[in-house]
DNA sequence: GAGTTAAGTCAAGACAATTGACTTATTAAG
DNA sequence: CTTAATAAGTCAATTGTCTTGACTTAACTC
């Protein structure tokens, strides 16, 4: 303690890290292939059948995987398959969006247990917190009260919200939430609560709901475009979602258009042409409108001529972000989702087609280039209730290392 | 054995696993740190004094790791300090460009040890691949020769040379090298040489470099925009190279231009005006000049209209590259590099300011938005040796991971 | 000179995977 | 029907690596 220079280094393991690894990748194994017996998990993992045995028996006893009925399958010994428990936990995801605040809890294998909906008191986050807490703790204990089997058993709350979050210019752009940006909202979530809280953005919520239910469950590389109110990218890389240096990887919508605006140089933000936001400015809907999704999709279901315009807008700066994407970042397939109805989703979808060549292009592929994953508003807060789940019980390098207690010299 | 269906699972691992990454933890602290005592390796680990005390010693006797004089700072007993031997390891790096080859041998901290290049013989890769052989092979033995030490230390080969790789239609750009991309390089290099050989392009092995002994040591998070014949970024995120679903990822000279061609739809890769070779066109030099490199200085140092034309365009297309990636990654910073001479570089980097706004405008950075990277020719060669350094040294998630026998059910 | 602080070692203990032999349950072949 | 082959899974002993807690050593401070 002479010095303040810091010393920098990774974190040491040992037998505990190991095995918490394993825990987690027989849990992986298991979602990714739904139910394996003991040795399938041994030779999958690479482990020997008496290490799997023991970590099953342990995963049984912790309510987490439970067995099946024999299987015969030629010779020797039938085989019990596992399974994993739905009810072995739960977590809770928050939403905050612009004009409504979501609540819902998905169980381990990530299906909707419970939802909630609020619209928030006027009045900035201040006021907003106490109704979140109260939202968070009516979920909570109306899923324990319904379904006592998973008292005990939450393991983290996870909170979506529009990003970028921590960027000094305070953009003008009138969709960003300026005032929950600068609002300690983690701190006061974590007290209230008592729960472990990590923050994502829309996007980055989308990608892990379409990684643990979705169009990515069991892809290592993709790209998931979410088209919202406004325009971001979850990237899911080595099998982990890519945060960057400060959290707001995949801010796409601010990637500046190929399109000019005026004679000028200047250059607009592609979200101004790619978003439901620039829909909402085409069809001069105010996007606070409670009716708004339904009047989207009416108007995309009449063919709407300010839609289809849009469409085509839309289309033609999304065909080459989608090529942009595949460039960077040699995907194995990018996922477009979005709180969008189905129809307009698919019409955008229609008209992104044919793609622009790319690297993408080989013959062998076993996943299209570009996939349509959920549009169903509820994705995002999916998303965020995975999040805890996923850090839980996902194997991950940070997972086997010893939590660091100094750190400086 | 009896479906053919494929259990996808991550591997388990045990003691050695974790052993295997402790000693790679030290490793990589003493790299960041310079020198540590066992005291300091254990404070930032988070791993006990005694099993530190185990790890280098047993790290001492492979030669690996030595300790320096005592050093008194205080009250308590002295700490004694280990540093890194330089001695402890090398490995080759081949590096195959359009018109030179190169062999480099690096130690353990990513210094060079020796240099060799040719000019491979016409033909085709057949014949290339002889010579490339024998290179190495002299690399190996005159290496050896002067400096015994480091007799059975070579930990492998790495490869670079210009991508993408793998990708179905053969473009017609005459940068391509066509021929090196379906020829079996790598297996023929393996057994030519027994060694453990990997294949990056030249953007990646730059990255390398610059991540062991360049800008990007100990960043967790850069792109390294790479400028040579053509255009390329090497990704390091989260501290380790980004490749892609495929090995492809950072090939953004593909993405396509802003900048129309001409009054229709069509644009050119960014490649066409960030790129020497892009500069050759404008200068009417044969990129295949032996004298390249020095005329390019020329041109540069004596303000040649068409090398400031060049420039203006590459710095207006690289910026909104830069801004794109800054968007995308969200990085700690952006590396400039390239084969170029120094005065080019500079004249670049200057052009390229005032970047433009993004996300990375931030008031507490510690690393400016943009830096100048490695330009020496050899940097990429550099990267390749320094490959199996990382890959052999580096904590790594893999390298934690048992080694798969199956995978199939 | 006594007390304090920090580096580092010693020896025993704990933990989780490994090893190799064994048991059990089934199919295939004669 | 019997015997062999095959595969799942268990038992008990072993191994390797980190942890624990007490101890030693070497400096500084008062």
């Amino acid at each position: 303690m002479n010095e303040i220079r810091p010393v920098r280094a990774k974190s040491g393991t040992n037998q505990e890290g190991a095995s918490a690894h394993n825990r987690r990748v027989m849990i992986d194994a298991l979602r990714l292939n739904g139910h394996l017996s003991r040795a399938d998990l041994a030779r999958a993992t690479a482990l020997t059948k008496q290490a799997v045995s023991n970590i099953i028996e342990e995963l049984e006893n912790d309510g987490l995987v439970a067995s099946l009925a024999a299987v015969r399958k030629g010779r020797g010994q039938p085989s019990t398959p596992y399974r994993l428990v739905p009810e072995g936990a739960f977590a809770i995801g928050l939403q905050i969006d612009r004009h409504v605040t979501r609540t819902i809890a998905v169980d381990l294998i990530g299906a909707v247990l419970i939802r909630k909906e609020v619209n928030l008191p006027g009045g900035g986050p201040e006021e907003g917190v106490d109704a979140i807490l109260a939202l968070i703790d009516e979920t909570r204990r109306e899923l324990v009260t319904t379904a006592p089997e998973f008292n005990d058993r939450l393991v983290g709350l996870g909170v979506a919200m529009p990003g970028p979050f921590g960027i000094d210019s305070a953009t003008d752009d009138p969709w960003m939430m300026a005032a929950w940006q600068s609002f300690p909202l983690l701190e006061r979530l974590s007290e209230g609560t008592g729960l472990d809280v990590r923050l994502q953005n829309d996007a980055a919520a989308a990608a892990t709901a379409e990684k643990m239910v979705g169009a990515a469950h069991g892809i290592d590389h993709a790209v998931c475009v979410y088209l919202g109110y406004g325009l971001g990218a979850g990237l899911i890389l080595n099998g982990e979602l890519y945060r960057g240096g400060h959290g707001n990887a995949g801010e796409i919508g601010m990637i500046l258009s190929r399109a000019r605006v005026g004679a000028d140089d200047a250059r607009a933000p592609i979200e101004h042409r790619i978003s439901i936001a620039s829909l909402c400015k085409g069809l001069d809907i105010d996007p606070a409108d409670p009716d708004l999704y339904r009047r989207i999709d009416a108007a995309a279901g009449s063919k709407d001529r300010r839609v289809t315009d849009w469409i085509a807008g839309a289309a033609h700066e999304l065909r080459a972000t989608i090529q942009l994407l595949e460039t960077i970042f040699d995907p194995q397939t990018i996922i477009l989702c979005g709180g969008m109805p189905p129809v307009l989703a698919n019409l955008l979808i229609d008209a992104l087609h044919p793609l622009l060549p790319s690297i993408a292009e080989r013959r062998q592929r076993s996943t299209p280039r570009l996939q349509l994953g959920f549009t169903d508003p509820w994705a995002v807060a999916v998303g965020a209730a995975a999040e805890p789940i996923s850090r839980t019980f996902d194997p991950r390098f940070s997972a086997i290392l010893k939590s660091r207690v100094g750190g400086t010299l």
